[in-house]
Parts: structure tokens; C-alpha cells; sequence
DNA sequence: CACATATCAGCGTAACTGACATCG
DNA sequence: CCGATGTCAGTTACGCTGATATGT
């Protein structure tokens, strides 16, 4: 027989309870999951979160320089670099120097960008729709909800 | 006046709606605020999280091998090897080779592990309120059940 | 032989810090 | 001089893969 057990360790194969039940732990396992579930999705668009969250913030609002959309994206300006690399090699957004004010990039939506944002809003509908399949659409609300006032109250504090 | 906007750009600071609203963005997010408050309440203790769920595994089911541990865990086997490390330093957990199968370590809960665990359980009991916070005690139930449900479902797709 | 175990080396990403040159 | 901007280098942690030596 293959690695029997000698019979004085416990061999359980279980996650214990308290760590099941812990409340921070749950929370990292959904998201953990979460991620994979859409870096996946996107990554089939050619895409990763951080893509669509510039595309949005510039959607949204406008025509905006780097440190700019790191404020509304909470993505670092050190590494919204790199995702400005990305998409405008794709062509999905220009930057171009700010003639107003030399530090600055102005960062442009383009046709493209717009059409591939439309397709990702798709994708991810469908994604978030994978995600929260077990629950029922109340409970996705509650869900929602929840989240949100955690969320609020610690940035509140900050 | 410092940095004074051109005009022509929407310099709106606001994350915009469409990302603040998107499920997994709210697990991640509070996820991320989880740990960072988790793995700052245990570095008080000289611990870190991967240290509670060891701790745990071994009182609840007792000795084990690493590749037991790791099972219950979820910890990868190759980084178990560091964490017995720094528990074995503390003299927290003792790692003694398998007389009955000289593949194996069997890892022990140690007296002073016992009581580090002890006060582990304490802080984290803290730490995990402090999380909810912002919510009532019913919708702490609310909230543990949902996601237990959304990761039963999909590690069971596993 | 196939499989399990412990260990090490390494990768990719995320989140974050520090420094720097340029410019207002 | 102070502060904002874009950029680069580097750190830490995590989740995960691959290889290897040893043993069943």
C-alpha cells in the first residue's frame, strides 16, 4: 500500500473550523477567487483589470494627465505608467504632452479604446454574473452592500 | 496658484461609478483592508497570518507532516518549509523526523506554541471585530454566510 | 517502477517606497 | 524654495511551478 499512515498523526485533510469561519480569510479566498475568475476573462480580450479601470476613469471623465487618473483609479502613478505603456501601444489611448503644462501627458481615449471598452463592459457583466452565480440577486445586493460600507468606512479613515 | 488645471481637462479626483460598484472590485479591496489590518495586529505578536493557520491545524487535528499541514492549510508545500522555520525558531512547533516514514517531518505543537496560539485566538478575535466594525452584528452573519457560500461553491468546482 | 515527501530556486503580479529630473 | 509630474529602480508578499534528492 502507497504511504500509509502510522496511525499516531492526525491526517485530517480539513481546513479547521476556525480558520473556515474567519471572516478575513473568506473575504481574501473570494477575492483571491474573484481575481483569477477575471484576470482570466480579460486576459481572453487581451486585457487585465487595470486596462479597464484607466479606460473607465477617462470614459467617465475625460481627457486627464497620469497623476490624474492615478487618483481616480487608486492605481499607484509609479506603476499607471506601465498600464499607459500598454494601452497605447494597443492604440486604445494617446498620450500626448500637455502644451498648458509641460509635466504633463494628456491622456486621450481613441476610437478603438472606446470600442474595446464597450466590449470589456460585456465580458465583465458576464464575468460578475460567473462570480456571484450561488448567490440569488437579493443576496448579491446585500452583498454589494455590505462590501461597500466596509469598504467606505476604512477609507473614511484614511 | 500651484498646478492650476488648464480647463480642458476633467480633473475629477472620484473613482467612477462603474468601478466602485463592481463586485470583485469591493472583495478585493476589502480583502486587501482585511490583511493589511490582520497582518498588522499579528506583527504586534511577532506573527503572521500563515503562522495563525499552522498554529491552528496542529491543535485542532494534532501532529502532522508538512504535506498534511499543508492540505489543511492550503499553504503551498514549498512555502511550508519557511513558515515551520520561523515557528520552529520561536519554539513554537518542533520538527522531528517520521521514525515510521523517514520521508517525513512530524511537526508538534509545542507548550509555548500552545499559549502563542492562545493569545493569537485572543488578538485575532479583536482584529476581526474591529474589520465588522461598520456592521451589525446580524449582517456579520449576513456577510459570512454569502461568502462562504461563493467559496464553497467554487472551490468545490475544483 | 510509480508515487510521496521535504526542500530549493525561480516566476509573475500586486502593492508600495524612494529617488530623480523637469517644470510651475 | 516648495510642490506637482512622469519615470525608473527596487522591495515585500503571495500564489504558483519546476526540479531534485530521498524514501515507500
Amino acid at each position: 500500500m502507497t504511504t500509509q499512515n502510522s496511525g499516531h498523526l492526525g491526517d485530517t485533510t480539513e481546513t479547521p473550523a476556525r480558520l473556515r469561519r474567519l471572516p478575513s480569510r473568506l473575504l481574501s479566498m473570494a477575492a483571491a477567487h474573484a481575481d483569477r475568475l477575471i484576470a482570466a476573462g480579460l486576459a481572453a480580450e487581451d486585457a487585465r483589470k487595470w486596462h479597464y479601470a484607466v479606460l473607465v476613469a477617462l470614459d467617465e471623465s475625460g481627457p486627464a494627465s497620469q497623476a490624474t487618473l492615478s487618483r481616480r483609479t487608486g492605481i499607484y502613478r509609479s506603476d499607471l505608467v506601465a498600464v499607459i505603456n500598454e494601452l497605447a501601444e494597443r492604440s486604445l489611448v494617446e498620450r500626448a504632452p500637455d502644451p498648458d503644462d509641460r509635466r504633463r501627458n494628456v491622456i486621450t481615449l481613441t476610437d478603438r479604446g472606446h470600442a474595446h471598452l464597450a466590449r470589456l463592459d460585456e465580458v465583465l457583466e458576464t464575468l460578475q454574473n460567473g462570480l456571484l452565480a450561488p448567490l440569488a440577486q437579493e443576496e448579491r445586493a446585500t452583498l454589494v452592500t455590505l462590501l461597500t460600507r466596509l469598504v467606505d468606512h476604512h477609507s473614511q479613515a484614511t
